[in-house]
DNA sequence: CGGGGGATTGACGTAGCTCAACCCGAGTGG
DNA sequence: CCACTCGGGTTGAGCTACGTCAATCCCCCG
């Protein structure tokens, strides 16, 4: 069920520069903080969707001022609750974004990649972080302050609309999740994130779209309001009418058009 | 309460000029097409959030801009799917926004109040809505063109921020309601969403703090992602324990206190 | 080779849905 | 003024999707 394949080389993400093998699909060559270079940062902020307004010379401005740091799988990037003294740039890397309700369980909003960015957006209202940030694989992440941010605003009037329609579209997305949560069975609800993932992390192969990120059941389960059991049973399903496939913490949709019709079949 | 524009008697906004009888605390005195007229309607956009950075000179120009429109209770502002055309304010009255699934059942997202926006807000990507807007109430709507409001947001940076720190909040909100429907039971969503809006819709009251919007049984199902039965239900239960009161479509919230340890309880 | 974390599968319990009957208060029309 | 109706609300009796608990498996790593 596992196989070796090379890695793609994207440019514009790419901060490793020997090629190694690997064991998964989703057991990438490891980002090191070296390879976010002055140039590599810039590299990265141009393509980043809130600064895609600015012109080559003021991205060089911009990017003096942001911070770069390295994180490992795994490790916590910010916890909900916590000041909150940053605004961050995924610049490699994927990042789990969730809430840790009171009694203990988890809910994942949202699985990040490079070019999204979470954190403080303004320092309005709630000066902590209202959720906790996971890198779920080495990462690279660029940070201002919200004071620095909101000066960025206040000088390019053109970032505050590009972030205005970026976090209407969270919005969006999050409405999405809301109608999901409220009407659709779990089965539909897996199948719906999947398709998501399978979109936004997703690199075609020939075996199918494999979800560059290790995503466990558990995730899974917390990302569709499910519990990890009912999640591997209806994995299993899926599984064995070809819908996916995968391994431990890693997995490919074989199936999107199948997928689809597990997202509208209800709507009998 | 700072909130409520237009249901307390302020000289500088009231549409209402008589007195009448009420039968319910929710009935609310008509709100007439011709109570919109151009001093009440800058009175409005002054104290609408998003325009809050404009001076006085400002407004007034840009109140030119708006068109007002009165919709009576019950009828349908904007149905998802339609081509995105308007993006509108709230003046007077209450707006139910949902997303009808395919399968026939609503979910609602919100009940938005006076001051709130809805609608387009930018003509990138979805050129339709992609939410329902009802009149809760009798509705005084005032809308602008998409190019429009782009053009404001040009011209006015810091309205721009202004209207990113408010869909930042809706974002945080939407995910507070996933959190809920992700992990906690129907009785604390229930109670979490009267508490929402006792908030932002209450009136206090010599007998608690009236929800100031015709609110169906149906409703608060459509909002927690229930059912009607169970909600009444659970309604039934509150009653009994004298945290809520009310009658047909309408709601008072007799203990807050109560209510709040309902929704933290079963964090045990 | 042993241990541990993830995944799977089964047996069982229950919150909340479904279906169905019924109530009640407010308009409406005679 | 009453009678009728109708939309909303309540309550009960099953049913089921999903959660819970528990055993087992299976990589993967030391």
């Amino acid at each position: 069920m596992e196989r070796d394949i090379t890695h793609d080389v994207r440019p514009e993400t790419c901060f490793n520069t020997r090629m190694e093998q690997r064991r998964r699909p989703t057991d990438h060559l490891p980002i090191r903080p070296q390879h976010c270079t002055p140039t590599v940062l810039r590299a990265v902020l141009r393509r980043t969707p809130f600064l895609a307004p600015l012109s080559e010379t003021d991205i060089a401005r911009v990017a003096e001022e942001f911070q770069q740091r390295h994180y490992e799988a795994g490790t916590v990037i910010q916890r909900a609750g916590e000041m909150a003294t940053r605004l961050a740039v995924i610049a490699a890397g994927t990042v789990k974004i969730m809430r840790p309700t009171l009694d203990g369980q988890d809910v994942v909003l949202d699985i990040l990649a490079p070019g999204d960015f979470f954190g403080s957006l303004a320092q309005l209202g709630e000066p902590v972080y209202t959720e906790t940030a996971i890198a779920q694989t080495d990462c690279c992440i660029l940070a201002i302050t919200p004071e620095q941010f909101r000066s960025l605003l206040e000088r390019y009037p053109a970032v505050a609309i590009a972030t205005l329609e970026l976090v209407a579209g969270r919005l969006q997305s999050a409405n999405r999740t809301i109608e999901q949560l409220s009407a659709h069975p779990v089965e539909q609800r897996v199948a719906a994130t999947l398709l998501n993932l399978a979109e936004r992390l997703g690199r075609r192969e020939e075996d199918g779209i494999v979800i560059e990120t290790p995503l466990s059941r558990q995730d899974l389960a917390d990302m569709t309001g499910a519990k990890v059991e009912t999640v591997s049973r209806i994995m299993s399903e899926f599984r064995r009418l070809d819908l996916v496939g995968g391994g431990r913490r890693w997995i490919v949709v074989r199936d999107l058009e199948g997928l689809r019709d597990m997202v509208t079949e209800a709507a009998v």
